[in-house]
DNA sequence: CTATATAGATGACAACCATCATCTTAAAGG
DNA sequence: CCTTTAAGATGATGGTTGTCATCTATATAG
């Protein structure tokens, strides 16, 4: 109600993109209105423009949070291995995964409401997939970039498949077949 | 601006779905009111109500509507062949279906839109990515159900990155990355 | 041929949206 | 300690949304 500290701006201005990045993984972006990300983040709507300038340029750095997130979680301390690709990918295909999106990988989630989006949302939501396909391309015996995107496009497929059909037993299958191909993957030596 | 025939309302029913199915790919759900919806049809906002009971349930029969524009693009009349399927697989992969939402396949576009959406909506997407995934299967070797879903998840979510990078170099790899691999997949005589 | 039903136009509605103006109050600078 | 700055609350802005009420004129039923 009166001026708090720097730090409690930080703070606020740290809230405020947490919020964002869990409400429009569970929304969307059109559907989060910057009233309910700031009552989310503790606030009401009025502070929202010291922090900044457009809800455009909020939701693109949130965008930068929600995948900073997502390649943070499946780090689990054993970077660039087999095991952290094998790791990643079960993760990935998870049920809880699919049935929580507010801490999922925002690529399926977002993907489509960001590409016809405004320009700073894209660059951001570019800079994710080049980042998560390198991080998961480490994890892979030849480095390979192309086989990296491959499974990428695989992943985020599924997971839009099987959100897309709703719990029930397509939502088993669509999980299972690329689970099956993913481990057939890892056996047939893909994976360094 | 008067009352029409019977004959003039069903053409004036199926001009808005049409205009929905095109508009909600280009724009999205939300993005797309009703009064430019009714705009694209060639009339007002006015006689909505007489043809729906809401927006939602439009867009429903919209989802349908799309799918079934989709599913003949590739129908060739040679339906349930090999030369089918690999027709599919390429005409997906296709730089016209990743520049032009409009006439393309809804799932990339709205499955994660619609899978937070009503049950309406819901149902009519698990009933399209169900058909999808047969009618692919008919041109697979054994009919694999859980090979068809593999393939069309790869597809989706290939279709997810290459939008959501932009146009450029990475696009490109995307695309190519999936290309390269559709094409081993047949050669290794996995389609029939 | 008359009476009725209704497709579509015009217009209004309350609710929502992103953004801006103003006010309060406490932190930061001197 | 006193002045200035600014974080965040309250409230208003013009615009857009889905939906409904009303009006019109014509297709249809009798």
């Amino acid at each position: 109600m009166a001026r708090r500290s720097q730090a409690d701006k930080a703070e606020s201005r740290r809230k405020i993109l947490e919020a964002t990045a869990g409400l429009i993984r569970e929304q969307g972006i059109e559907g989060s209105s910057v009233t309910e990300i700031m009552e989310q983040a503790g606030m009401t709507h009025g502070g929202f423009y010291r922090h900044f300038d457009s809800k455009e340029d909020l939701v693109a750095e949130a965008i930068a949070v929600a995948f900073k997130a997502g390649l943070d979680t499946f780090e689990d301390g054993h970077a660039g291995t087999a095991e952290e690709a094998e790791a990643y990918i079960s993760q990935y295909l998870s049920r809880r995964h699919v049935e929580e999106p507010a801490g999922g990988c925002p690529i399926p989630l977002l993907g489509a409401e960001i590409a016809r989006g405004s320009e700073v949302g894209r660059a951001a939501l570019a800079k994710g997939i080049l980042q998560a396909s390198q991080k998961l391309s480490e994890g892979l015996n030849d480095h390979s970039k192309s086989d990296a995107l491959l499974i990428l496009s695989t992943l985020v497929g599924t997971l839009v498949l099987a959100r897309g059909v709703g719990e029930g037993e397509l939502q088993d299958e669509i999980l299972q077949a690329t689970s099956d191909h993913m481990r057939d993957r890892t056996t047939s030596s893909s994976i360094s």
